[in-house]
DNA sequence: CTGTATCCAGCTCGATACTG
DNA sequence: CAGTATCGAGCTGGATACAG
């Protein structure tokens, strides 16, 4: 049997990296590893999201076991999302890329600015 | 002055975690971490990547300071991209991501199986 | 070999309005 | 509070043809 491989774009491996590599996916994961969230929470900590893209997003992160849903059968509703221990292990490396995006946007940024200012000399 | 923050849609960091979040640059910087490689041979390794997003996703790239295009000046052409010092530190975490994607895309298999499965009992 | 240019079908996603 | 439903503008990205 072939190892996966995110090279291959017939690989399982492949379907998985598609669903991490996704923006919102990005800030969700770690947003959770600090506990558990309600949905309004996470609209308010997340700029920028609408409602759509949240639920949608949640659904397909809980369909591929990376976070948990816990209704708690309330009126009104009160529903908390977690992470899985599977969603844990990936948000650690999501972290990580977040906390390099902080650090070295203002790198980028500058790189920006001198390869657009060469464009026109 | 406010530090950089992902969460907030209009920081810079939100734009730096846009240009990661991608398919295609999650491939193509780790691809490039072995070393310096050609349009084609990048076109080889990526499967499913056409010579459009290729081309596209590695102008940005460059853009933004993490690539580094050399051409050689010869006929037939000769163009090599590697690695910035920045896309090397991004690629390490961006490996991280693809080696979760391979080792844990079963366990996302599975978890879309049970899901799907339970919805229509 | 390494691109560029163009077309356009299909998907994404925000906005809005509504429900239990 | 936590969604669902629907609409449609705009973007994405593959296919194709062409160029230096």
């Amino acid at each position: 049997m072939a190892a996966p491989n995110v090279y291959d774009s017939a690989c399982s491996a492949r379907l998985a990296l598609e669903l991490i590599a996704s923006k919102w996916a990005m800030l969700i994961l770690p947003a959770l590893s600090a506990g558990p969230m309600r949905n309004s929470a996470l609209l308010r900590k997340i700029g920028g999201i609408s409602q759509k893209m949240l639920t949608q997003t949640l659904k397909d992160l809980e369909r591929n076991g990376l976070v948990i849903r816990r209704d708690m059968q309330t009126v009104p509703p009160h529903v908390e999302y977690s992470l899985s221990k599977l969603g844990a292990s990936l948000s650690e490396a999501l972290i990580t890329l977040d906390l390099w995006a902080e650090r070295y946007s203002d790198d980028l940024d500058a790189a920006r600015g001198r390869f657009d200012a060469g464009l026109r000399p």
